[in-house]
DNA sequence: GTCTATAGATTGATAGAC
DNA sequence: GTCTATCAATCTATAGAC
């Protein structure tokens, strides 16, 4: 039930919960059943609930930074890689049509709560701003680059909600599709 | 300290904080403070507190009827009344800011929470997605109607929690005059 | 129709034994 | 490093006086 250390059990568990259910709604009982430990026990490892977030929010700051490198490798050219983001609505669908998307809902809900790790919540949404920012850039749109990076990520991120809301994965089948299409459309300038 | 009669208050009040701070992360004490009264005297008005969220939906489908109505004679031609929709993502600017979009975030938690009430909330969504639909149809692309219309909802809902979560008013913006000029670039069928 | 009082469960967090 | 026991606060909900 779970590898690693007790440390290292108790932000994965977090995080799949937190995904899931969101921050709030997540209480130590949820995780320590999980994780198989007391609810006394957390306090060794962590200070209070906030810490656990924040060191949840670090994980997924470094999962995506290794997503980010593994794409850069996997893509021979900047529309390549820009594709592997978009197909990411496809490859996470099952958790998608069930708990939206793990960046957009953590940053909404935090939003709500007016929480302190709100802006370190949000540099998920910068790391993936930069990257696609970049192949853009590549892409010869220097000027563009960060509004095009913008108009993919609101794409997708309305897209995770109108998908999860209808629970509808043809209609987000079809509008990868046409974000494939309208990228492959974009005109390649020479910087 | 607000009007109508006391249920009246007490599902106005609900409905401001659900937007405000989340459905769960409200209680009756929040409420309560708000119209005044005390928490037992909440039982006398509504059994559950899934029965306020109930009436709070029905109060929202109600309103979101009674605007697109609005917008029907407010807007002379069917791409003025689409513009009447774009625009709320400015009318509502300084809300969606801090709590991101009614719709989309109520949605989305309910989801999380797999609660009862979950496709009662995605009616709201399937009111615009309607009459979005219909002014397309009118536009002469009575085939592409609801892709028409999915296509300016997964918009609007990906510039207002980009929006919520970078805090970018110029962001949004743009990005509302984009959509506008991407409808006035749309071709008038002939039905 | 509104109140007080309270039940019963759960919450985040602490203290101290082992 | 993990446990049990416990605290104080809060939660939804109920009972019954006025």
């Amino acid at each position: 039930m779970g590898q690693g250390t007790t440390r290292q059990q108790i932000v994965d568990a977090a995080d799949e919960l937190f995904y899931r259910q969101g921050f709030e709604q997540t209480s130590f009982a949820d995780i320590a059943k999980v994780v198989n430990i007391s609810r006394g026990n957390f306090y060794h490892h962590f200070k209070t609930k906030d810490d656990i977030l924040d060191a949840v929010i670090q994980a997924r700051l470094d999962r995506t930074q290794h997503m980010l490198a593994d794409w850069e490798q996997e893509g021979a050219t900047p529309k390549a890689r820009i594709k592997c983001y978009i197909r990411i609505l496809l490859t996470n669908w099952s958790m998608i049509k069930d708990y939206g998307c793990p960046v957009g809902t953590l940053c909404t809900e935090l939003a709500k709560l007016n929480h302190a790790s709100r802006a370190e919540a949000n540099k998920v949404f910068t790391l993936f701003r930069v990257w696609l920012g970049n192949q853009f850039k590549w892409l010869g749109h220097a000027q563009d680059a960060d509004r095009l990076a913008m108009q993919v990520l609101s794409w997708s991120q309305g897209v995770a909600t109108l998908g999860n809301a209808f629970d509808d994965y043809d209609y987000v089948k079809q509008e990868v599709d046409e974000m494939c299409d309208w990228l492959d459309a974009l005109p390649v300038g020479t910087a």
